[in-house]
DNA sequence: GATGAATGAGATTTCATTCAT
DNA sequence: CATGAATGAAATCTCATTCAT
């Protein structure tokens, strides 16, 4: 009779695996280790997952599936794209510098099938960013972000740099001050991707970011204020 | 007797390891299948190359070294620290598009290891970062950059971005535009990491931009505001 | 479905480990040679043991602990040292004569290790000789046995005569006579051990150096001296 | 053209090959290593040595032939038996003490073979310890050791004692006393080898052993030494 | 559901030996 | 005589997976 207090087995396998994935990668874990860290045979593990492929997806499920979730909600109680850019930033970054195992899984490991773009952590990677390419989006539609960036360039960068900012911390000896990392990288994205940017990109660009908060004020006046005439002029079409 | 426009060994081991370990990863590729793709056998292989390891860590160097010394150059023959920047990124972005190996080696595979930081690889990798961050420090002395964004941190954005965005073109079944892309991260990161950029931009920023810059605010303004109405709201409450 | 009357199977691994050891030498018996005799396959071993060198230190184990145990009761039930050592050695002699496998291992084979000081085998082989020596260090205190012979030195005597004496009849193609082997080994031994034999015999014992001498001058003498009359007696054919 | 001062390569050779196998052991020692030790490539040992068992019997044979003449012109300047096995007892453990290369490959190594009793080593082996059973026979004939022991039983106890004495010097961590141990030996064996000992081996050794003992010497010298002669002579001059 | 044993394939690595040059 | 490359066999060990109980 299993305590009350157990977990079902099901559970406990697929906590074992994330844990071990984690700390020692999807190639150098066995089946046996799971089991061992389970406390049964490795015969048993194969009563609950059919494979260790699949296992390695269900753990990445079990990620990705609650995040997806979450940020989705959180999203919802903010309204300009902007803002809701800066909370998928801020969550991520908070996410992979918080568990090991989420960063180094999906950096790492996830991507080495040669299958990965078929596979069920690239469909939820691809829900995941999708959240962001959506907000980026409306953000175009509203004038707040350039039009002449492509979302998934945009993502990319995004989630490259977040990738590589909690990667670093990971191995880099040191631990990172999320909040003051955080902030850096909102500004600079946020920054980079604001329709004022584009303008400013080739000329003289020591202004740009004086420029740039100018025209911030001006962005919020102008939707915030009834104009006095019809404003005619679609910002961000330059280039 | 060997052909003699045949290559030598060790080149051809390392040209078979190298497509191999791209094509399949690191821990999917066998000595053995190596061996067979130069057509030796197993232990031949080991003639010219101490370990799987090491091998791995030979290509790996044998991509980093060219690429440092052809980048070290590139950036010797520019002077400002921006466009050194920019050549950096192009170039990165470019071999990574170039070749899939060199992408999903260092992305993927390279890092899989608990000794990572103490690696060649992670070496290479540092010698060849450390050119972007020292142009980097030299645009924040001269004021081009942002002084509240560590170097650090605008090298996991710059490389960051690069790598998920030669990913995303590697897995993604979509050939990537790389002037095109190039010169839309370009535009994302410069102007984001610019020194106007700062929310905190020191002083010395010239004052010829800020003349520039109320132009602007003012034309804009007068587009918007109504005529002889006082605004009272206070500006600056983005985010 | 295994066979009733069948060993577990890692009682059938020890002993065909055993054997093969014994016959052939550690090096030259290889995992798959063991696994056969058992009638598996070479990973099946793997679940038992958990590589070929601690296969080899359960084997010597095997041996030593019941030699250890039942020496250890075999001398707790005499009482004088001399009658202890005479007891350990002609249990030693058995246990090589009879056991091939016995004396090749541990001659041989088992102190091959560059670490063979600090292995498992070295301290039950200490464990197991320390019997001798106790006695031994017992003798000389009782005065049986000479107190300028260091215990690690008679040890050495001791095994090191066996040992050899068990060899020779290993390969010299030749049955052994335990028995009256064993009697001349405990003859030789026991007499040049003992503390008459010692030419600084403590007190009482000095008597029996004393006949040395005599022994000596008399040699001497039958050497130099022309015989009074002829000699017909034999030295030297007693027993 | 080779320096002047250079050894032939098939000296060369020999001396690798012994110090390695003496440093490493046989099985652990590849003919690479030896090879590269000399300076050459692993074909090129091959044009002086047929393979790697053979150079092993070269090396031993190295070994035991300046072993067996020095040995033999050693015995033949002194007349006594028992000085003939005093000598060699000694140089014997001088040999294995002074060279770990000697001992280990004498004891471990070469002894591996399941044709040991038909190999150039062991008719060296043998030769080598006829020099002992030839003086312990002559011995024996003279009355000076013991005629029931059998000279093969001498020879193990003596050639044991003295192997197991070097390795316990070479594995114990401790430097062996050459000198002492010699003694030691020298003591311990003749003492228990000669004649005089083998009425005591079984009888009770205390006072009535040495009582027998004193009837046996004054029934020799009553049979030795001319009758009504005071004899001046100082003992104790033995040895 | 779990156990324990087994499988069979494969991985990396080592090595004595050969041979064309 | 030497080189350098190659061979081919073998060795140890690992592991995902299966299956009778």
């Amino acid at each position: 009779m299993r305590d009350a207090h157990a977990q079902p087995r099901k559970v406990q396998i697929l906590e074992a695996a994330r844990t071990l994935f984690a700390e020692d990668g999807y190639d150098a874990t066995s089946m046996a280790d799971i089991a061992r860290r389970v406390g049964v045979v490795e015969g048993a593990v194969y009563r609950h997952v059919p494979s260790k492929r699949d296992l390695l997806h269900q753990v990445i499920a079990s990620f990705y599936e609650p995040l997806i979730d979450s940020a989705t909600d959180a999203i919802a109680s903010v309204d300009s794209p902007r803002e809701k850019v800066a909370v998928l930033i801020r969550r991520q970054l908070q996410a992979f510098t918080e568990d090991r195992l989420l960063c180094r899984l999906l950096i790492s490991e996830a991507r080495s099938f040669d299958d990965y773009y078929d596979s069920e952590p690239a469909a939820l990677s691809r829900r995941y960013t999708a959240l962001f390419m959506d907000a980026f989006a409306d953000g175009v539609r509203t004038g707040e972000f350039r039009s002449d960036i492509p979302a998934t360039v945009a993502r990319d960068i995004v989630y490259g740099s977040i990738e590589h900012l909690a990667w670093s911390s990971l191995t880099g000896h040191a631990t990172l001050d999320v909040d003051a990392t955080t902030d850096q990288l909102l500004s600079v994205i946020t920054i980079g991707l604001s329709s004022t940017a584009s303008p400013a990109a080739d000329g003289d660009v020591s202004l740009g970011g004086l420029v740039d908060r100018l025209e911030a004020v001006t962005e919020r006046l102008e939707a915030t204020a009834p104009p006095h005439e019809s404003t005619t002029r679609t910002p961000n079409e330059a280039r």
